[in-house]
This record gives C-alpha cells, sequence and structure tokens, in this order.
DNA sequence: CCTACCGATCGGTAGG
DNA sequence: CCTACCGATCGGTAGG
C-alpha cells in the first residue's frame, strides 16, 4: 500500500526518503541520467555517500527507487560518474587559462580564480565528492581519479617555480609550498558563503596577499 | 552457531566485522570506555562516521555487538565524546602554548607546531573526526563542538593581528588570513606522510616561509 | 521506468 | 558484558 507523498522536495528541505515526488508535467525525458548525477552530487555534498541511499538520490529526480539501476549499475558507479565530471570540469577550466599566456604571477592568479570557481561556483558539488569521497570509490575507480588529479595539480609546479627563482614566493621546498596553497584553497569550500561575507574577488587578493611578494625580488630575503 | 574468528585484528588490515576477537587473556577490564573511544575514532578516520557501524567498533576492541551499548547510550553520543576528546586535546596542547609569552612570530610559530601536533601526531584520529564528522552531530552537540572550535582559533585572532600591524603578515583582511593559514594547516592530515616525505619541522618551516616576511618591516610595502 | 521483492546489515534492546 | 533478537533500511534484482 503505497501512501503518495503531501509535498514535493522543495530543494534544500529536510531530506526525502522513500517516495519520489510525482509531477508528471515536469517529467523531461531528455537526460534523466544526468538529473541524477547532479542530485546525487547535490545530496553527496550534504549527507555524504554512506549517508545517501539510492532511494534518497532517485526520489531526488521523482524516480522510484529501482529505476536508478536502470542508468547505473550500482551506486558506485554513480559516485564515480560524478567525480569524473568534477575532475573534467575543473580541467576544462584550467586548460582555458593555461592557453593564454602570461608572467607567472599572472597565470598563478587565474589559476587561483580558476580553482575557486570550480569549488565554489555552480556545480561544486561534483568537486566536493572528488575532496571527499574517493575513499569510496573501488581501486581502479580511483586510480583514475587520481590521474586526472595529478594532472590538474601539475599545472601548478612550473608557475610556482618559476614564482620561486624570481623571488615572488619565499619557500624553499616548492612541492611544499603547492601542498600548502592547495590547502588554503581547498578549506574554503568548509567556510566560504558569497551571501555573508566576502566576495570572490575579495578572497582571491587576500591569497595573493598572503603568498606573494609583491616587490622586486632585490628586497626579498 | 558462531563462527569463532581464525584470526585477531591485525590493526591496518582489512576490516573486522561481526564478530569481536576473542584473545581473553589480553582483556584489560579498566577502561573500556576509552579502549571504545579510540577504536571509534580510528575506524571512523578509516571509513567515516556512516561507514562504520557499531559492530566494528565493538570487534576492534573485541566486545560483542550490544556491549557496546553498556557503554554509550548510541552511535552519535560515542562520535560526540570522540569530537570532544579532539577539541579539549587540542585546546590543551594550545593553552600551554599561550602561557608562555614570545613575540608574535614566535607564539605563531608555535601555535602552527602545537596545530601540526594534534592534526598529525598521536591521537591525530580525535581531530580528523572534529574537522570531517560534525554533520552527523545533533544540533546541541554540534554547537558545543563549534564552541570549543571558535574559542581555539580565537587564540589565533590577537597573534595575527599584531603579525599584520608589524608587517610581518601581509593581508587587508585578518580574518580571511586566519581561515586561509588554517586551509593551508588542515589540508596536511590528507597528504602528510612522516615515513616518506618530509618532517614535521620540514612543513613548520615552509608555513612560516611561505606565510611570514622576515625581515624589517619598513622594506615591505 | 514501475512493482514487488530479496538477503544482508543496520542501530539498538531485553533479559540475564 | 553476552545471547538472542527486533524493526527498519540498505543496495540491488526480476519481470513486466
Amino acid at each position: 500500500m503505497y501512501v503518495i507523498p503531501t509535498e514535493p522536495d522543495p530543494s534544500g528541505a529536510k531530506r526525502p526518503r522513500g517516495r519520489p515526488r510525482k509531477t508528471p508535467e515536469e517529467r523531461n525525458d531528455g537526460n534523466r541520467r544526468q538529473d541524477l548525477v547532479m542530485a546525487a552530487a547535490k545530496l553527496f555534498r550534504r549527507h555524504g555517500f554512506n549517508g545517501t541511499s539510492t532511494r534518497d538520490i532517485a526520489c531526488a529526480v521523482g524516480m522510484h527507487s529501482g529505476s536508478l539501476f536502470c542508468h547505473f549499475k550500482s551506486k558506485d558507479a554513480l559516485l564515480y560518474e560524478v567525480m569524473q565530471k568534477g575532475m573534467r570540469s575543473a580541467l576544462a577550466r584550467q586548460t582555458i587559462v593555461l592557453l593564454s599566456e602570461h608572467d607567472a604571477a599572472t597565470t598563478l592568479r587565474q589559476l587561483i580564480r580558476s580553482h575557486f570557481d570550480t569549488l565554489l561556483g555552480p556545480n561544486s558539488d561534483f568537486m566536493h565528492a572528488v575532496l571527499y569521497e574517493s575513499r569510496s570509490l573501488n581501486t581502479q575507480q580511483r586510480n583514475v581519479i587520481a590521474k586526472l588529479q595529478g594532472d590538474y595539480k601539475e599545472a601548478w609546479t612550473p608557475v610556482l617555480q618559476e614564482l620561486c627563482l624570481t623571488g615572488y614566493l619565499q619557500v624553499e621546498v616548492p612541492v611544499l609550498a603547492r601542498l600548502l596553497i592547495f590547502g588554503a584553497l581547498n578549506w574554503s569550500v568548509q567556510w566560504f558563503d558569497a551571501k555573508k561575507g566576502h566576495s570572490r574577488d575579495e578572497l582571491i587578493d587576500a591569497v595573493i596577499a598572503l603568498v606573494i611578494r609583491k616587490r622586486s625580488p632585490a628586497l626579498q630575503k
């Protein structure tokens, strides 16, 4: 015996469990698979991978629980697609930055901006999964994602190295600098809230001010 | 019908599920509760709160699944104790640093060292739960932990402010500097491995070098 | 994509 | 702290 849910999910209210919302007129048969990926990314961020059931995800797009498995062979496969989408989008954004040639300091600023766009902009739920849910992938999946992450971070290395050589960045071990800067950036997903607080440009300025020596290298050290 | 597990858990091998290891001679009846807290912290770190069952935790200390609830009224309560222990230990370590009066730059270095000790030293599993599992607390529990975290981070504010005034730290918005520095430090739990890589002192030096202007403030800006 | 269901596992409890 | 168990929920499947 089914109980029809009394209210559709007002996107942000308490978690819809068990039964899908039924609003047949808003069914777009086009890309249900993408709907599932987006809903999954959002729920994984809010409740974690292990705290989200396949029923929750199906329900969020108005499906019944079993139907999710018409699109994905397992819950893992869905997480894997979320994370792949996150990394490929991050890499695409980064590639655009790297295509235009600038001095190292300008490139660093643009890499930081691009990274914040990935972390804090629309679709940031995908990157959140990349940062925090790789534990739930199997070994092969994790290797693929790790490879993409390796490509991503390697793009920063020559930029940081040049900034070290020219004295704009003060650090003995460049690889540690990259890890620390990534930490400063990645942690922003835990606290940054554009609605009440600082703008994304203030954020970028703060990172640059904190880390880059603006004056002539000769004055440093 | 019970199946006696063939092997005790060699601490780091694959997850022991369902049945406790039975090695009666190593039963210390003293503080089983603390054993549970430590085992829980370790498992929460490896598999996440939602990925760890109360059976896993009980099994890790050689108990049967139901017996855990003689010590904790719920799984939540156990997580709460893990996180409280993490924060109280971090605050205790920090307080020791703040008791000895030094100049701001030295205090910052000691705060950073203390923070890394909490994040990367023994018992770091507790702080890991604080950083990543507060989502699984109820509102009141989360408020208590947030209060402790507030106290912890407030201790950094006057130090960073003085470093700003004296030009050792270059940033327009001190609160952003603190958040970024915390990010750089906290992210280290994701990658730092003392066994293969850099020492904790190299790590501290790298943070200081990245963020602090060593020379006379008059030469800056 | 829905209906109806499976075996496994979950957090937690009663009684000893 | 163990034994034995509960109802709920989990990921996933068969048949349509």
